[in-house]
DNA sequence: ATAATTAATCGTAATATTGCAATAATATAA
DNA sequence: TTATATTATTGCAATATTACGATTAATTAT
């Protein structure tokens, strides 16, 4: 089917998962920490940076504006990227939380 | 083209993209959940819990497994599954790392 | 041995993702 | 205006993912 049934699962577990996918992928985690590096960056710069085509990263940025994570802004014929730090911090929390919960459990391995 | 273009990034970029992608599916969230809370787990019992097929639970787990995040023992004819503590921590790591990297910089947000 | 239970694998359909050439849209420069 | 620069969008091909029925493999119960 390629579609996964959301319906079966927690808002908390898909949001989890949407955020993972937003990262999941080595283009985006290059543009996020080159965004981090810079403080701000323009587009045609991570075209340069990464040695991806203009239409793709352009694509990966959609996706990540998409899951909230960056935003740009218009400065004439440029677009500056950012972190967007609100929602970087919901992320950080999301994801520490998720890998917490196993800290006591998981400690020795069951089987 | 549909296969990401791996060679063009540091190996730790394609390593987290990998970790996130692992987690980048609510039914993965639900079974490292359920084997949390439960400390191990027959897969059948994870097929009961979740609504998902059996094959499709197998194929989540095995590519949990696959990711290192998981093990499996056979016990009889049942296969327990829990946690991989060494691996888990190393998750919580590398996320960590990942997030923290923009706590200076992105505090205020550029654009 | 036969049946029942449990999990993995195979095969396949539906859908999603990745990547880019070509093009469009918008803003600046000449 | 016309040309140039920069980014977004469209359309498409290649590949990957998700889901499950059918089957297989292995273990346990009868």
């Amino acid at each position: 089917m390629g579609a996964s049934k959301t319906n079966l699962f927690t808002k908390k577990q898909n949001e989890l998962a949407a955020m993972a996918k937003a990262i999941a992928h080595p283009a985006r985690i290059a543009i996020l920490q080159e965004l981090i590096k810079t403080d701000a960056c323009i587009c045609g710069d991570l075209v340069s940076d990464i040695g991806l085509a203009q239409p793709t990263i352009s694509q990966h940025l959609k996706e990540l504006k998409l899951a909230g994570i960056i935003q740009g802004t218009v400065e004439g014929a440029r677009v500056c990227y950012c972190i967007n730090p609100k929602i970087w911090q919901k992320y950080r929390q999301f994801f520490s939380e998720f890998f917490v919960a196993a800290g006591d459990s998981a400690k020795e391995g069951c089987c």
